[in-house]
Parts: C-alpha cells; sequence; structure tokens
DNA sequence: CTACAATAAAGTTTCAAAATTTTAAGAAAA
DNA sequence: TTTTCTTAAAATTTTGAAACTTTATTGTAG
C-alpha cells in the first residue's frame, strides 16, 4: 500500500522512510537494518542501504561505520539544541526575505498561510491529529519555508528544511500532547508570524518566530 | 601513497578523497566516477559509491539520480552564498562561546591560534604554499572551529565545520591569488578574532569575523 | 545542412552471495 | 558470584556481475 511498484523504486523509498521518520514511525534510537526493511519495500539491502546513507545525510538518521544505522535518537539537550539552530535559521531567513521579498513572495506566504490554517482550524474543532499529521506537517513545513523563501541564500534554506525536518522528528517522538488547545496557540502564532512579515516588520518577525518557538525549549 | 593499506579501507578512503575535495585536486563539476577511482584505493566502484554518497551529504560533492556524481561545482554566487552563510554561522557560534566559554576554551583557543600562526608567517616569509596547503587548511579550520566550540550546540558546530570545508573547497577551486600579502593580511585578521574573543568583547568579535571574510564576496 | 531516430557505448543502480566485523551466549577460571 | 575467554549467531560491508539509464554516435529523412 505505501510501497509504489514503479520502475525506479529508489525515490520512493527515500520519500517513504523519509516521511515515516519524521512522523515518529520509528521509536528514536530504533535500529533500522536493511535486512529488515527489505522485505517491506521488495528490493535488496543495498538499496535499503543506500536510501539510510542518504538520510544519514540529512540528519534524520545516525549512522555509524561498522554498526549500521538508527533513527536519531532524542533527548532534552537534543531537542532544545535543534530548537535554537532552527529559530536562528529562521529568524535570519525571515529577515532577509523581508528585506528582499517581492510581491510574488508575499502571495506566496500569504497562500501557504491560508493552507496551513485551514487544515490548523480543522483539526482545533475535530481533533483528529493522527489522520491530519501528514498533512499538516507537511503544510507547516512549506510555510516556514515559503517564509525564508526570498532570503537569497539557498544553502540557508536547504539548512532550514533539514532541521526542519529534525525538529518534526525530535518533536513528534517526544509525544507532545498536541491538544486542541495546542493547535489553537500555534494558529495564533503562524498569524503573527504572517502578519509581521507582510508588515516588513524584521524584529517583530523575529519575536513572533521566537514566541512560536520557545515552548520546545527544555 | 596516499593509500592505507589497513584492514579497514573505507574511513581512509573517505578521508583521502575528503582532503583531494577541500584541497581542489578535482576541478569543480568535475565528474568522479566509481569505476575510475576503484583502481585508485583497490576496491569495488560499490565501496567508493557509499564514500561519494556520504561525501554528498556534507556538500562537498553533488549527486544526482541516475547520473552520478560530481566535485562540487563552483560560482560567483555559490562562494557569496557559502561565505555569507559562514559568517553568519560563525558570528552566532563566537557570541555563544565568548558568552558561555571558560578558561580551558580560552586556552585552547590561544593553542590554536599560536600554532595557526606559525604557520601563516612561515607560508608568508617562504611562499611555498603548496607544500603547506594542507598543514595550513587543518590549522585554520582548527582555530575557527575552536572559536566556536564553547557555543553549546552540537548542530551549529558541526554545520560550521561543513560550511567551512565547502567554503575552502570553493575558495581554493576559485585559484585565488595566495600571495605573500594575502598571508599578511590574514594573519592580522586572525589575531583581530582572537584578541576580541579573549576580550569578551562579542560586537568586535563579530566584527573581526566579517572583516575576514568580507574579501570572499562578489 | 539540420533535425530526428536508431544504435552503440559508457555509466549508474541493483542484486545476491562472500568476507568481515560486531554482538550475544555459554563455558571455564578467579 | 563475577569476570574472562571461547565459540556461535547475527549484522554489516564488500564484491563482481547483471539490469537498467543516460549519453554519445551514426545514419536517415526532411
Amino acid at each position: 500500500m505505501t510501497v509504489s511498484t514503479e520502475k525506479t523504486e529508489t525515490p520512493d523509498i527515500y520519500r517513504d522512510l523519509h516521511q515515516r521518520l519524521v512522523t515518529a514511525a520509528f521509536t528514536p534510537g530504533e535500529k533500522l537494518k536493511p535486512e529488515k526493511l527489505r522485505a517491506l519495500y521488495g528490493c535488496s539491502a543495498n538499496t535499503i542501504r543506500d536510501v539510510l546513507l542518504r538520510l544519514s545525510t540529512v540528519g534524520l538518521v545516525s549512522f555509524e561505520e561498522q554498526r549500521g544505522f538508527r533513527a536519531q535518537e532524542t533527548s532534552p539537550e537534543k531537542r532544545h539544541d535543534v530548537a535554537r539552530f532552527r529559530i536562528l535559521l529562521e529568524q535570519e531567513g525571515a529577515s532577509l526575505s523581508i528585506r528582499n521579498g517581492d510581491l510574488m513572495w508575499e502571495a506566496q506566504l500569504s497562500a501557504a498561510h491560508h493552507k496551513l490554517s485551514h487544515i490548523e482550524t480543522t483539526i482545533a474543532k475535530k481533533g483528529e491529529l493522527d489522520a491530519y499529521l501528514p498533512l499538516w506537517s507537511g503544510a507547516e513545513r512549506e510555510f516556514h519555508d515559503t517564509l525564508i523563501s526570498a532570503c537569497g541564500s539557498p544553502l540557508l534554506r536547504a539548512t532550514y528544511r533539514n532541521i526542519y525536518d529534525q525538529f518534526r522528528q525530535q518533536m513528534v517522538a517526544q509525544e507532545r500532547d498536541f491538544g486542541s488547545n495546542y493547535f489553537q496557540a500555534i494558529i495564533t502564532e503562524h498569524q503573527a508570524i504572517l502578519d509581521a512579515a507582510l508588515d516588513r516588520d524584521e524584529p517583530r518577525c523575529r519575536e513572533a518566530i521566537f514566541e512560536h518557538m520557545k515552548r520546545n525549549f527544555i
């Protein structure tokens, strides 16, 4: 069901494992054995190895020479580190975008926020997070990525995306209480970020980003 | 000569290729064919593939599905991007280190600077950069890494190291004029960074870092 | 002469098995 | 009982060859 039967399977395996990792389908530190996963995707162990090697590249999987792969471990320190670093990158990226972004950027940001806001409102009402988690996670990622998309630095943006995924992995793994009031809160926070960005108010946007993330500190 | 004959060769292949890449033994964009490199290290093509996959994770090698590996391309935009991002990370890391660093940090920073300074002075006098490039590159990396080593963020530090290596790769590839006066200049700049750090003067240290890097802008 | 298709060559990815290393289990000694 | 050594099992890495893709070459039609 989750496995595509297309000719070139590797990208699908990558995407599927990536998705599983950021939605905590594996418990942190769990061993990822190519030989076991092989069966799941109907390919050889080496193909899995390739994919895991690439996922270790982006920090979702930890890899140690001669002792294989694991789903990235989590700890309060790690979560704190990821959150701090994410703030740094997003604040800087947002500042640059506010300076450089054109009308198209504003439009795309509005659009991304609209989608995100819709999904978050639905979850806040219905409360069925499990069903919406992949959808919401994707929309949130897109909103934050769009926010920094006009920063003019491909490197900053690529690094941010990696960190965002690590953040998601760490937070979902922590089994936070994603209750209804949690979503009420982040709806407000995302709105504040959007408003500050469209007002081209750098300090206020930085502050809004910090407010959005500070709950994840130790 | 460059190839170790130990039992477990993979780490050596990784280190050796890493070294070659940051010292521009490959021209930017040059194709890295496992089949060719295989002979060099006396192993199979897949082992090379593994190493290249990991090097692509740290940005030294570019990888495209179904069309293999290349030494990272270079361009004015890319160099500018790397330089800007490096400044961001180093300024932030240095600021945090200045706030958090203890006496041990000061001592290590002094030691790293002492070594670096010695090598740079030698090069400035003798001018034989080619012979000293790996030594100097390693010492400079260590100095900058030590500067941010007390920042308290493993993620920031690891990211900085990757960016430093990409920076080195980009700059050496550009065939800059590493003349004697170039080294005279950076000796002064490194001294300024050290002094500001030991004085615990964040703004001055940030400024010194910027001054050290601004020559690499477009 | 150019554009397009067919073919050949080169390069990349996948595979299953062999070689190596790590981890686990059990036996002997302190 | 605890520790250490030996042995067996499990897992990882490496290999060489097969399958597949891309790129280059050649030939044909417009």
